[in-house]
DNA sequence: GTAATTGCAAATTCTTTGCACGGTC
DNA sequence: GACCGTGCAAAGAATTTGCAATTAC
């Protein structure tokens, strides 16, 4: 989906939700489309988007996250570091988008594979637990810190 | 496995990487054999060792979670609510070890299921990944709370 | 005795909140 | 002109660090 589609949708969830699409909101979420892959924080964020419009505040980009988080337009992710990341929820992307974080390097690969549709079948059936939304991440070495050691 | 028997392993797994097993640290490894499926705070934590040992400090607390951490005796979790829980490691629990969380009611079950076996492997070989541990994380609707729907 | 470990308090980091001002229908 | 949204600064929460005192081998 291109920006300007996607930026039409964010318009309507917020509307449709009472919020308005102003300048600073968009360009977190344009900042955020720009930036699929790489699982940014709020400070990485607001340093993106000061670039563009160097009079935001960061307690905008917080506030901004946290609504797109609430309407489940971002997935608010943690990676056990101590501070939250923000990625933007793909069209359908239930059970597709799953983390692979190298141990050595740090890196964040995003795969989309749908692993766990039986996962979730067994959960839901074995433990009456209706699942919505998930978080895996696999922690490992990745490809290239593997060549490096040889 | 027992409590003597489990403090007896970490007190070698602390020795062999040069640490010792102070009854502060022996506390803090009490605390959490006995409260296995809580999913505890650092805070909670510091809490619990408290009531038995009241000189304890919540540094010591942090700094020995941190050494447990890293000697992989406990995992550390986040559940997207900005803050740290700590999970002891089970024998042998590569992957059969996740959690589901509650929508409404916050609290996280504790499930045990060779779920990921098959799903390890395709990102061994898709993605050239060496898996070495995961986080798995179900959002849903727990059982309790249907039922209180009804 | 040497080195690791501790408790306390201060510092740091990430995030949220209070509030007066600005923009919009 | 009511209301939503903003920037700034201050507050808050979680965690880390500095350091002198204590403990263990």
């Amino acid at each position: 989906m291109n920006t300007v589609l996607a930026l039409q949708k964010t318009k309507k969830q917020l509307h449709d939700s009472g919020f308005k699409l102003t300048p600073q909101r968009e360009s977190v979420v344009i900042v955020l489309l720009e930036n699929e892959k790489d699982h940014l924080s709020a400070e990485e964020i607001y340093f993106l988007v000061k670039k563009k419009s160097p009079e935001i505040g960061l307690a905008t980009v917080y506030r901004t996250l946290e609504i797109l988080t609430d309407l489940h337009i971002v997935n608010k992710v943690s990676f056990d570091d101590g501070l939250a990341r923000y990625d933007l929820r793909k069209e359908g992307a239930a059970h597709f988008h799953h983390h692979l974080l190298c141990l050595e390097c740090g890196n964040i690969e995003e795969i989309e594979e749908d692993l766990l549709g039986e996962v979730e079948q067994v959960v839901e059936s074995r433990y009456h637990f209706i699942v919505k939304d998930h978080r895996l991440t696999f922690h490992g070495i990745c490809s290239d810190c593997q060549n490096k050691k040889q």
